[in-house]
DNA sequence: TCGCGTTCGTTAGAAGCTATAACGAGAGTG
DNA sequence: CACTCTCGTTATAGCTTCTAACGAACGCGA
């Protein structure tokens, strides 16, 4: 046991550093350009060796970018994982201001989650077990959220419509209707703020961003 | 007058109706493979000329990319101004319906939009006029809704700040703070829960994203 | 109606990309 | 020590954007 099947052979060893130095150059060149001018033959270049040496480590494009999609998936789920374990029980404010602080530490990571999806892109199995492993971290806060305020009629709705299908809350499946709505109004208010103040579009009107983001946050943990 | 300086010569209408067309073949594109995979090789061929040929009218692929955004931008504020022109009077609901309408008639117009910025790109001028044209029809429903939940203390504090820092209102320079957050409000609780949709954030969780939407909505429009 | 200039579409080509194929050299294993 | 598997190389196909140079056609003024 210890080091795990990740160290057997020196060859695989060797493999996974590559692997692992591929994508870091791989970060770099997206924290410049974005993913979308992302070029493996200009990351082997960097690397010290030639083009097609790369398809070695990855299959293509695509499947490193899934790689990459997995890893800033990961550093999400860890960051939302570390607020609950820390504090005294979860919080949705530290959550939100955790998920804020992940987002402007890398915008492009961000985009690649969060943003335009790739056309012919499906998450495979393993990233949306990461995606339900944060909504269970978010469930939890919710249920320990204090009182909430009113929901209008139409939210009313909705929960009666989540009561029904509730198969997304995963290891929650009891988890009150309310709670399930609050969760989901979690990742959309939020994402709504976040995205649009990572793309530029409150640039130029002289608003603060973050007072904005506590606005919203606000509407979620009620007054 | 009448047909005015667009109709000028034969060259300039001939010159006008290839660009109209070059667009479209674009819009065909993109609906199929996003705008990332657009090639003006490809949409040349399609129109019966060889590659290069398209230089003619459009001085590269951004130019042409950003063509396309000002058309998507120009398509979304008609459809708020026919909102704005039709019922008695600006209504929140019926701006919000007409943008999911809108969103979920091209998603890949949406994302062109809202969705991943990119990386060099800054927005001209005539650009963010139509954006500040959609924000006045905006803020006038805000002034026209109704009564509004009790702001969080949170929300009454971004209002102070909003209250300092008006210019983006453009010719709204006199609209109440609490109308200000309200249009934020409306823009980021909206674009959160579509570009979630959109992007297939929802899919495999067996929710109706309408539902979501109309308690988004709801929790704007006040009970 | 005729010429002349502007504009258009062409082909050729440079530079870049993804990705495959075939080959040589090295490392680890039995 | 030899054998095999893996790695990195070069060559190549096919795609892309975009520039350059050439020829033809179009339309405007005379």
């Amino acid at each position: 046991m210890g080091t795990s099947a990740s160290t057997r052979t020196p060859r695989e060893r060797y493999r996974q550093q590559v692997r692992e130095e591929v994508k870091e150059k791989a970060w770099q060149q997206i924290a410049g350009s974005g993913a979308s001018a992302l070029s493996l033959n200009a990351i082997a270049k960097q690397m010290g060796m030639s083009g097609p040496a790369l398809y070695r480590y990855f299959a293509n494009r695509d499947e490193l970018i899934t790689e990459l999609i997995r890893d800033a998936y990961r550093s999400l789920a860890d960051a939302f994982a570390d607020v609950a374990g820390a504090g005294g029980g979860p919080d949705l404010g530290a959550l939100a201001r955790a998920l804020r602080r992940w987002a402007l530490e890398d915008p492009h990571r961000y985009f690649l989650v969060y943003g335009t999806p790739v056309p012919g892109y499906h998450a495979p199995q393993d990233i949306t077990a990461i995606a339900s492993e944060m909504m269970s971290v978010l469930l939890d806060a919710c249920a320990a959220a204090g009182p909430r305020p009113e929901p209008a009629p139409q939210a009313r709705a909705f929960e009666d419509h989540l009561a029904g299908r509730r198969e997304w809350a995963g290891d929650h499946p009891d988890a009150p209707s309310p709670d399930l709505r609050l969760a989901l109004a979690f990742w959309t208010r939020l994402h709504g703020a976040l995205s649009l103040e990572l793309a530029g579009h409150f640039t130029g009107m002289g608003l603060d961003p973050a007072l904005l983001f506590e606005s919203e946050l606000g509407s979620l943990t009620g007054h």
